[in-house]
DNA sequence: GCAAAACTTGCACTGAGTGTAACAATTTTC
DNA sequence: GAAAATTGTTACACTCAGTGCAAGTTTTGC
């Protein structure tokens, strides 16, 4: 009665997505701070405490994919031969949208989504926290991929600025699309700028 | 019995300065989840619905002085005569670093207070926030002097560049007062930095 | 001095988040 | 295949931030 992931495996997985989905659903219906961890809890047939076993947070029950980007771009400084590390991302960066990879898919989903987000103030606050913790992470990669110590403001630099291109390029995508412009288009755009200042600022550095 | 303040306000500045110190002092004593509202009001002999009227939020106790940059900033931007803006603004902050003024400066005041946020997760997050907004605001400023949209995307590339550069380079500054290096120079170094990555990124537009 | 305006306070409430211990389901062991 | 050990769920009681309101005080303008 049960294979490799084990029954209870596949029964917590599927709680767990059975929360997300009713709190998205309501999130979305009628905005983060209208709805109460007791109302997800109740509608989700589960006890409130359960929903902060699997979610710490309220925030957590909106953003809970982190983890995936954070992994693709370990994943490409750890394959990046002889370049420099900010080369390697920047090389990862042009090919996810080339690509089109999920992680920067612009259709109506993701707008909603961010609709959503931009009306709650605690929701917006916590994107930055996301991004800013992001950033730190990057710093450390880039700095470790340089063999410099995990703080260095070059990598904190260069890291924070790629983020924050890659935030706004993605903003503008989206509102791109909303406006019936190219978002691929508009989303190069921040994006190749953002780069380029990134290079200048780092230039001389080992880690262009 | 009253002068151009008037009795009330000096008497409310005098209230909201005592709640503010008591509750600095006992943040830097035991940090800022250790210490609740309640126990400010207390130490303060003043009601707690009265520290939520003078601070909304228990983070505004702690960061309560925003206003001042961003007025720095504006003042600067309408006496930029015919300067393109983050030129005004770069011109700015490196006259603030030279003049040694106290936005910028280093000493055991501002270790201990960013020790105590570095310690507090909460604190943290809520300086990410502020940062943000700071940026949202300077974007809007820079636009708004271009005579651009307040969403233009190479104006928020601009502002948030910029406002990282100065956060990780006031951090910089910090560290090296700690470790007894020229916190000048660590500041000016990744200052330079990054003012060069923005006027990179911006080339060729309205703003630089 | 008096009335209006502004500030303080107490009180009752909502909702997030935590700790704990009892209970139920699953997995492991023999 | 049943007993024992592990792990997840639940109920309960609690703390603390933050809000709304109405009654009480203080300050101010006249």
């Amino acid at each position: 009665m049960s294979n490799q992931p084990g029954h209870r495996d596949r029964k917590k997985a599927a709680t767990r997505q059975v929360i997300s989905d009713v709190a998205t659903r309501l999130f979305v219906e009628r905005g983060f701070e209208n709805v109460s961890i007791d109302e997800i809890a109740r509608e989700t047939g589960v006890a409130r405490k359960t929903v902060f076993n699997y979610f710490p947070r309220k925030e957590d029950l909106v953003f809970d994919r982190e983890e995936e980007s954070r992994e693709l771009v370990r994943q490409a400084l750890a394959a990046r031969g002889g370049q420099p590390p900010i080369r390697a991302f920047q090389t990862l960066m042009r090919a996810l949208l080339e690509d089109r990879h999920p992680i920067f898919r612009i259709n109506q989903r993701p707008i909603r989504f961010w609709r959503t987000v931009a009306d709650s103030p605690a929701l917006v606050t916590h994107a930055r926290k996301l991004q800013g913790t992001l950033a730190d992470d990057l710093a450390g990669m880039l700095a470790d991929a340089a063999g410099k110590p995990p703080h260095d403001p070059h990598a904190r630099l260069a890291a924070a600025m790629l983020m924050d291109t890659l935030v706004i390029a993605y903003g503008e995508a989206l509102r791109a699309f909303r406006e019936k412009r190219k978002p691929a288009a508009a989303f190069a755009d921040v994006m190749e700028r953002g780069f380029a200042g990134v290079n200048a600022a780092l230039a001389g550095t080992v880690y262009v």
